[in-house]
DNA sequence: GCTGAAAATGTAACCGATTACATTCCCGAC
DNA sequence: GTCGGGAATGTAATCGGTTACATTTTCAGC
């Protein structure tokens, strides 16, 4: 491989001279400029990324350390921050957790030297703990947990859950199921909340036999949805944790021969792009996942870029009502 | 941040042996082992990747290089390769190219340093031409392009959508309609081989008012049934050229009145999880498209690990035609 | 107790860049 | 012609590890 020495060598220059060049140093005559960097064509130079992040402290590249890889919102996730990233000429790491405090610490340790910021994204409270352990200093942006002493961007879960069965509560809905997310999963825990909110401001008891537990996956939807057909006096309709489980109980109701939304509503929340493809278009609360992403980034290097305080803002966005033909007969 | 020699100081040692007690050499009493292990851990030490990478010439990442990030294809893929890569304690570093020649020259130039090997798909024939430039012995697995010289996995392109276009005409239909993929892709090229092919042995003649071109997205495909649909005589079944267009034209299908399969048969290539939830569910054909990304790291692990001769072996994963209600009338 | 080989540890070169500081060059002002 | 000062270039320290080689320690065997 060529590395600066050879490209110096060959072109009759000091190494200086020719990392010069190639950081756009002004310190450089034009004429030494063009003939280093024909030099360096010739030769096929290109620098060699870990030398340089040695000695100048920056990687250019973000990490992203995410719970799991699985399905939809991580993909449209990762979109939004490498379109962020790619415009500012930074690469992405990417790790999957799978949420475990100790792969997390692990996944946190070996970035360093690696990465000049770090997105977290781990659903389950105190997962974020190894993230302490970084120096102060370290910009690091927490997704989906509002972190003590960080900057973090939060989705309105509980606000977004509220409006949902709010709206079925408006069609007239009166026993309505929930498929709850993982038990560990704050965003799961706070749509919970913001449904037991709109039941009990609209008067309605809860229902232990209409709450069934999921784990975000569209089997466990379509389990959870089975079971609740079993529930006396039948619920009429089904508000499930997220898309992945509403789907899944879309597959079970239409399998039961149940007609949506006609018998039994069914919503669910994020909008991953396959809701509105569903029979029937899926109502849910949309969340703009790639814009998520994009946001997170925008934030990371903002403080990559301070390198300063830790102001630890908190950023909360909002979700919106997209009614479509599951809850809502035409 | 702490060093290893501030780690070495406090354990009154060298940093050589520091670094032995850290990567597992066994020559270092368990005394001395035990001793810098509690010192490390209570001076919060790490090591700097980039100083580690620079020294031992291994940086434990590779990079892959995609021309999107758009769709659940790619997560899928990124989701099997980080599963492998995980198991060897690997990270992944992703970049998206656009598919375009320069920005792949220039993310290939950058991964320089970075990675220890590179899974590259690069859809448009030839644009894997920026890899040529990288050293002989660099590790590189081309996915979907079947490039001369060098270790590649590619689809079975051609079988699958001949066997498709089969079935289709195996359930009566004549007028087949295809929605082509984009003109420089080779999937897109080689699933419109065997349409063509799938067609010929049946001997019907080919009409060019029934190739629509798309560009894999699926309002494109939503668009493409539009146009198909003014044929005349009208297609009786749509093949497209990779799910999400199909689903693009369910919908376009859907709005326009027409049973699906009664009135027009669907069928797409790839089997996105999106296709069992469709309304009715799309025939298509399945690709293990993590599995092909576990298989590219596997492939490129191997040669990390040989980091010998260049094989060039190819290697064709097949795909399995599943047939769901788009096209079978229960 | 001494010897010598093996085991444990230390020293310092090296990986390939960046960059502070030193040096040389160039050119206008006097 | 000399001088001064800024521009261009060079020298060498540095980043934080790994590892070849040198040195010290340990201990079995006599």
């Amino acid at each position: 491989m060529t590395t600066i020495k050879d490209v110096a060598r060959a072109a009759g220059v000091s190494v200086a001279t020719v990392s010069r060049v190639h950081n756009g140093s002004p310190l450089v005559t034009e004429a030494t400029r063009r003939r280093v960097r024909k030099v360096a064509t010739r030769l096929g130079y290109s620098p060699h990324a870990a030398a340089r992040s040695l000695s100048s402290k920056k990687t250019n590249v973000i990490g992203v350390l995410l719970p799991d890889l699985y399905g939809e919102f991580y993909s449209e996730l990762i979109r939004g921050v490498d379109q962020c990233a790619q415009e500012r000429g930074f690469h992405l790491l990417v790790a999957s957790s799978h949420n475990e405090r100790a792969e997390i610490a692990a996944a946190v340790q070996s970035m360093r030297g690696r990465v000049d910021g770090l997105i977290v994204m781990s659903p389950a409270p105190g997962a974020h703990r190894p993230v302490k352990d970084l120096p102060a200093t370290f910009p690091v942006l927490l997704l989906g947990a509002a972190g003590t002493g960080f900057d973090s961007i939060t989705i309105a879960n509980e606000a977004g859950a509220r409006e949902m069965v709010q709206h079925l509560i408006a069609k007239g809905h009166r026993r309505i199921a929930m498929i709850l997310g993982p038990k560990e999963n704050q965003d799961a825990a706070e749509r919970f909340e913001g449904y037991r909110q709109a039941l009990a401001a609209a008067g309605i008891d809860e229902d232990a036999a209409l709450q069934v537990t999921g784990d975000f996956t569209d089997t466990s939807g379509y389990d959870a949805a089975r079971t609740i057909l079993n529930s006396t006096p039948r619920a009429t309709a089904i508000f499930a944790g997220n898309d992945a489980m509403a789907v899944g109980a879309l597959g079970a109701l239409r399998a039961a021969g149940i007609r949506i939304p006609e018998d039994m509503a069914v919503a669910g929340f994020d909008d991953i792009p396959m809701s509105r493809y569903t029979h029937p278009p899926l109502t849910t609360v949309r969340v703009d996942i790639s814009g998520l992403g994009q946001r997170a980034a925008v934030r990371l290097f903002e403080a990559v870029a301070n390198h300063r305080r830790h102001r630890a803002r908190r950023e909360v966005v909002p979700g919106q009502l997209i009614i479509r033909a599951s809850t809502d007969s035409p």
